[in-house]
DNA sequence: GACTTATCGATATGGTATTATCGATATCTA
DNA sequence: TAGATATCGATAATACCATATCGATAAGTC
């Protein structure tokens, strides 16, 4: 549209700003109030801002109500994503109730395993079924993402199963690498992988500061 | 030591070196095969890994014996880590019941939740313990690194026990922002935040492809 | 032993992201 | 109305990261 060019860095930062503009409740923000929040510079958040939003004015900030507007148009969460779990093991369960994805647009339509004797665990109204049934749902429902989350020895299979489902995006919750078309857009989030990330980082910022 | 400058960038991905070192069976590795199977760049491959090892060799790539113990040393993984996770719902018992930490150089040794009455369901050998707990729990076994999973509510006072118990490095699996002292290192590992990330990512690279 | 090839390491280039700086403007006060 | 101040937007400078290129070297081949 614009032809705007949004940066990756920028982009994973918009739902911060989104959550927090949601959260306050004044009627004007300033750049100062948020990078102070959310840890980040003050420059930094003027200038991401400035890429979704042209209501800031002097002395006075972003109005709130324009600023959460445009996030919410600029992030695609006006209308709701219908996105699909794959794995009904512990993690999934704990997906399913999580309430942080709607706050974000996003809306669980069901959750597929293979060992269907799950259901009796599951406590909410979110259907689980089976893996074979996946292609025919997503394709009828029209569903192009959807989070991986089963254990290690099934992650490859069911990314191929997801990508026969004609999943666009994927949330790779394993901390397996998984081979997908090339059409099909993955991100992986592992909590195993960040943690030893953050124990590098630790580890090495130590090692500067005995430096 | 060495005063070596690892980026950020960098140490990120050696993790997944780490894992593909250990899964591969052969005796030497081209920088060429990780990074096809990882789908980096081969050039950023070896930049990486000489930031790591100094065993390559042309025509016949690394030794996996000893590139495989050069990632274990950076990562500060031949000695495992002690951690806590904090909050024993449905995300807390998914990490328990998880293998990928040992392999990682992580032992999980604690869960602390204030409704104890979820002893029950764990079925790990991992003990469950009262908030209250924690911090003499955490200094008596000089525990530094905490894996933070409970309801959103309850973040920023559970983030505040754990600065109280002298955790120096938190996973955040929460999507609230928490506000801790300075000592303190954050990294933020939130499922829906990364999913609202990944569509946004998605969004922005179509509207691109239709331009 | 000379030639070819695969592969590494190092340097150079280009791009992206962050931070610093400055001018412009809206509000407030006198 | 004039001046002071907070805050934004824009441009510039810096730092960071990824990619391209090139020479060097070890293994294989004739």
């Amino acid at each position: 549209m614009k032809g705007k060019t949004l940066s990756k860095a920028t982009l994973s930062r918009l739902p911060l700003y989104l959550q927090f503009v949601r959260a306050v409740q004044t009627e004007r923000i300033s750049s100062a109030v948020i990078a102070r929040k959310l840890g980040l510079g003050e420059v930094q958040v003027r200038k991401d801002l400035a890429s979704v939003c042209t209501a800031g004015s002097p002395k006075v900030g972003y109005p709130a109500s324009q600023l959460l507007e445009d996030l919410e148009k600029v992030l695609g969460i006006r209308q709701s994503e219908k996105v699909v779990i794959v794995g009904a093991g512990k993690l999934g369960q704990a997906l399913l109730e999580y309430d942080g994805f709607r706050d974000l647009g996003f809306e669980i339509m069901a959750v597929f395993d293979q060992d269907s004797g799950l259901q009796n665990e599951i406590r909410t109204s979110i259907p689980l079924m089976a893996m074979r049934e996946m292609p025919s749902y997503c394709q009828m429902n029209g569903i192009s993402m959807g989070i991986l989350a089963v254990s290690s020895g099934n992650a490859q299979a069911a990314a191929d199963q997801m990508a026969d489902s004609g999943i666009k995006a994927m949330l790779n919750c394993t901390s397996c690498r998984v081979q997908v078309p090339e059409t099909m857009m993955v991100y992986q989030n592992s909590i195993p992988l960040s943690l030893a990330y953050l124990k590098a980082m630790a580890y090495s910022s130590n090692q500067m500061e005995e430096d």
